[in-house]
DNA sequence: GGATCGCAAACTGTTGACAACAGACATTTG
DNA sequence: CAAATGTCTGTTGTCAACAGTTTGCGATCC
């Protein structure tokens, strides 16, 4: 018997995992906009489990900060207001900067390949006109500096971060202007990866990330923003 | 009729979030240790309640990482690895350093007060030997730029990841040598806050943090560490 | 004597039921 | 006619019970 043990989990998920995957699912492309009331018994009888696994799959949401639970009443997915939404641009830079200055020791030749074919693929995408696939790679290309800092709190706190954000993202990927610069920028960073040089790397990134948080800022002082 | 409505909330907090308190204060105050297992049945009838509050208390503990569940088994306090609080000390700098830099414009005089005050009465705890209050205290001048940061996803991060830090801290502060040192650092920081120079203010912080942070790299590449 | 198999106990995952509470609607009263 | 009050429904918070699984111990076999 050869030892590939524990490769494939099983399926051995307990129903409220996958209640939770679901939901975050859901949420995550928007199929929930915010706002949505999540009553326990209509999700419970329409996924065919009991009240139970849906109650804790909503409360691990509801630690995520994905929904908001008023005691005594429904969940309702959590709304980001504009500001919230700048501030939460702010720690995001903090993040991934923290993560690309760490990572660039650690990328081997097949994770600078790897991203040379996502900023590829990118332009590609952007030739057919295919804006999901562009933001599919986007979050591909900031992901990867992330699990290559090879640093598990920063993980953690940048999936729940963009959890938070990546319903808002394609707006403000919209406001941010030209994705033809966004390409070229990321390129650049691309080539300071291949150099090894994690300042020059972080500085990139850091403008990279503000383009929009800035057009943000603007749009949110000539109060000309998206309201809603 | 004074408009004085809701002063007061009535303490309208449910069963499931006392025994959430009462189980994330017991585990960061330590007197629940690393390892220690959380069954539901013995933790609920020791605290009087059935075991649906104390599963959704123990499911939001997990969510934020204090416990670590194995289907159909036990919960058990979670225990970070020396390299992981040497990766989560990264994640306090980018977190804390983007803290002061948005905090220190938002400082009021009475603020400015406030940071002298923690530094003075922290030097008066040392002065008695009173390493508890002096912990305290310097969570206190830690916690005050990220709550001035007016950021709530930065505050939220910033709680989480004390949270798994927070049992560790009373070692790094062993471990960090004079505690004089420390409150010079938080002298020089207060400084910089009255003189309005976030820049300053953020270099400052950083290298504070960085202080026990070079120690525990370095006493992680002696293997002399603390063991467990 | 050591290892393996089997059984029993304990625990978790899930379900259904009951009680309390918030909000809405209809009713009554000034 | 408007404001306050009472009822009523829908939903959540909590509890007790059932089923499946894992673990530990003991007996048995080689």
């Amino acid at each position: 018997m050869n030892a590939s043990a524990a490769v494939a989990p099983v399926e051995n998920v307990t129903l409220w995992e996958r209640v939770y995957a679901h939901l975050r699912e859901q949420i995550l492309s928007n199929a929930l906009s915010p706002g949505t009331v999540l009553s326990e018994v209509p999700l419970a009888v329409s996924l065919g489990v009991s009240r139970g696994p849906v109650r804790e799959a909503i409360g691990r949401l509801a630690a995520e900060g994905l929904v908001t639970v008023r005691p005594r009443r429904s969940a309702i997915v959590s709304t980001l207001s504009q500001e919230e939404f700048l501030q939460a641009y702010q720690v995001r830079e903090a993040l991934e900067t923290l993560a690309i200055r760490l990572a660039v020791p650690n990328l081997s030749d097949e994770d600078l390949d790897r991203i040379d074919d996502i900023v590829t693929r990118q332009a590609e995408a952007v030739e057919r006109d295919d804006i999901a696939r562009f933001f599919a790679l986007n979050s591909e290309f900031h992901q990867l500096f992330v699990d290559q800092s090879h640093n598990a709190p920063l993980q953690d706190m940048y999936r729940q971060l963009i959890g938070h954000m990546g319903r808002y993202l394609m707006r403000s990927l919209a406001l941010r202007g030209t994705v033809r610069r966004s390409i070229a920028e990321h390129r650049a960073i691309a080539r300071a990866c291949r150099t090894r040089d994690p300042e020059r790397a972080e500085r990139l990134l850091r403008n990279h990330i503000r383009v929009p948080q800035r057009r943000l800022e603007a749009a949110n002082n000539e109060e000309v923003l998206l309201k809603r």
